[in-house]
DNA sequence: GCCGTTTTCGGCCCGACTGTTTTCAGTCG
């Protein structure tokens, strides 16, 4: 049993639990575990066949562990369907409406028997809403919004990464132009911790010193209403505004004060969960942190609050990356100085997966070459698609042999950076390469990876991406999850087998930098690194364009605690060449798993 | 339900904002 679903089976119980009014503390401790198990990089099942590690975990105790042993005997648990029999499924939907939490869920309940979010907007309608105790027609209004928000999301509400990141420095460059009062517009939240997707950005402002009155912070304020990309402002208080874009991204702008700008940040920054752990530490320690400072708990002397380096230190921490903000183990790391030294974007010296013309991009091998070499790459592999892939225009081995040909006169045209005759050859139904061997063996760098029959049995797909790997002429498997981020589920097998088979094959496993993939992606490029397999960071460009996605990539690697020394491409080209599973040892390649199909 | 160099019982992170109220409850991040 995956670990998301005990941590969802546990997340609803401590849901019902607070509907059903349970003390505080109760469903919070269900949702630590849930919140624990999201982050676990050991599967839950492995570590509960030994009792003291299970119970050596943070928040599992005698009873939870009792909990889990029944979920993985049962696959469900008791407590949950118990109230799942006083309260229908659908109630848990209700929580997902903005403005509605678990008192009014309740009560809504209680007063209605309102289970789902047809019956609530009719409810609301029908304007019973408003004279509920606590109720008035505004939250009526915003109840009935929320409904109609929650439907028209289906859900998540999320943007990708790039989205936030493109929306985000547009309405910062425009803050900025407030005039001289604004000093410093900075994007903190899952933004900046480099999430995958992003489901509102937080925006920090700070006024210059004399800039920072009243008045000047409601010009400001004003100011950013009057942002012409604004579907509808949703708050604005003193010290914030919040607005909704046209995009569907929503903005929460503080405006604070200079001197408390490091508490701001590591508090916007987030996770909740790393604040959480550093509030405690800070209890600990006799003070208690907050948005604004870290003060002592007697008397509330200001400790640190100008820098999060401050706020650390005084916390007898090493700074800890805003990517690594995920309550994963990052603080204890902190402090005994065992944080990695993680891969930056200079680190990166050259970019392994690309198109051109000859597949499915957009330019040239030379223009391809031209940016690279403007981005300060020493080389590029060009690895177009082959023939399995008719949609994209693949190469059959007489074309792939054309090709490298090209590449290699394009070469005298592009000097000052290494062109690496490459392929993105397709990993066939039966785990076979889609071009034959003796063609494999002229390319510099051969990546391997799914384009089709992505819906296999875990176990067929397991075998299928295990012959890939053990086939002698794969150096890459590139996207290896197949994931779209908010279109498509990843490919279901056995990750661990897999990352044990790169591991010993030498085969390094991509970090694809195309932001609607972003694959491997956090979580299993830690599992990747703590078995030694190695990363290469590609962008998979289909344009020009497409090269500066190598940003998001390297977010994602440091979100896998990635270091330099990791990753392949982050070496000048004959170590990379090196590093890449060796051409001398290819011998014939062994039959696939199953006949050719 | 968990957890403890202040505790084996009584707390569970903390503050802003909103709408409903005249001092606060609920939601949100």
């Amino acid at each position: 049993m995956e670990n998301r679903e005990i941590a969802r089976i546990l997340r609803e119980t401590a849901q019902l639990l607070e509907i059903d009014g349970a003390i505080i503390g109760r469903y919070r401790s269900y949702e630590k575990v849930a919140d624990l198990l999201g982050n676990l990089t050991d599967r839950i099942e492995d570590v509960a066949k030994d009792e003291k590690k299970l119970k050596e975990l943070p928040g599992i105790g005698e009873g939870m562990a009792e909990h889990i042993h029944e979920i993985l005997k049962t696959g469900d648990y008791s407590l949950r369907q118990k109230l799942l029999k006083k309260y229908p499924p659908t109630i848990l939907q209700l929580l997902e409406v903005p403005s509605l939490g678990p008192k009014r869920v309740a009560l809504l309940w209680k007063k209605f028997k309102c289970a789902n979010v047809e019956e609530l907007e009719k409810i609301a309608r029908e304007g019973k809403l408003r004279d509920l105790p606590g109720f008035g027609e505004k939250s009526e209004q915003a109840i009935l919004k929320g409904a109609e928000q929650f439907k028209n999301l289906a859900g998540s509400g999320r943007v990708q990464l790039n989205v936030a990141d493109e929306e985000s420095r547009k309405l910062s460059a425009y803050i900025i132009k407030a005039g001289q009062d604004v000093e410093s517009v900075t994007a903190a939240g899952s933004l900046r911790r480099g999430k995958e997707t992003v489901g509102d950005v937080d925006l920090l402002v700070t006024m210059r010193p004399g800039g920072d009155s009243q008045k000047h912070t409601h010009a400001v304020a004003e100011h950013i209403l009057k942002y012409p990309e604004i579907k509808r402002a949703l708050a604005h208080g003193e010290n914030k505004v919040s607005v909704l874009l046209e995009s569907g991204l929503q903005v929460d702008v503080r405006l604070l004060a200079k001197k408390s700008f490091g508490a701001a940040l590591l508090y916007f920054t987030g996770s909740k969960q790393h604040n959480v752990e550093l509030r405690g530490r800070a209890n600990d320690m006799g003070w208690t942190l907050n948005e604004y400072a870290l003060t002592t708990l007697k008397g509330g002397k200001v400790v640190a609050r100008e820098t999060e380096e401050d706020i650390y230190a005084k916390l007898k921490l090493d700074y800890i990356e805003p990517e690594l903000r995920e309550c994963t183990g990052e603080i204890e790391a902190a402090e005994h100085h065992k944080l990695p030294k993680l891969i930056e974007l200079g680190d990166i010296r050259g970019d392994l997966q690309m198109h051109t013309t000859a597949s499915d991009g957009r330019n040239s091998i030379e223009e391809m070459g031209e940016t690279a070499r403007k981005l300060g790459y020493e080389y590029i592999a060009l690895t177009d698609h082959s023939q399995a892939v008719t949609v994209a225009n693949g190469m059959d081995e007489r074309r792939t042999i054309a090709q490298i040909k090209k590449i290699r006169a394009a070469q005298e045209h592009v000097p000052g950076i290494r062109l690496l005759a490459g392929i993105e050859v397709d990993i066939k139904k039966n785990g076979a390469l889609d071009l034959h061997d003796d063609c494999l063996a002229q390319l510099d760098v051969v990546v391997a990876s799914v384009h089709s029959y992505m819906n296999l049995e875990p176990a067929e797909m397991t075998d299928r991406i295990l012959a890939a790997i053990e086939n002698p002429y794969t150096q890459i498997i590139a996207h290896p999850t197949g994931r779209l981020i908010l279109r498509r589920e990843p490919f279901e097998y056995d990750m661990e087998q897999i990352l044990d088979a790169a591991a010993k094959h030498g085969v390094a496993m991509e970090c694809n930098a195309f932001p609607d993939r972003l694959d491997l992606k956090d979580v299993h490029l830690r599992m990747a690194k703590q078995r030694g397999v190695k990363i290469v960071i590609s962008t998979d460009s289909h344009s020009t364009r497409h090269l500066s996605f190598m940003n998001y990539g390297v977010l994602t690697a440091r979100r896998g605690w990635i270091e330099k020394q990791d990753v392949i491409n982050a070496r000048p080209l004959e170590e990379m060449l090196a590093a890449l599973r060796p051409k001398s040892h290819q011998a014939k390649a062994k039959p696939a798993m199953r006949s050719a199909d």
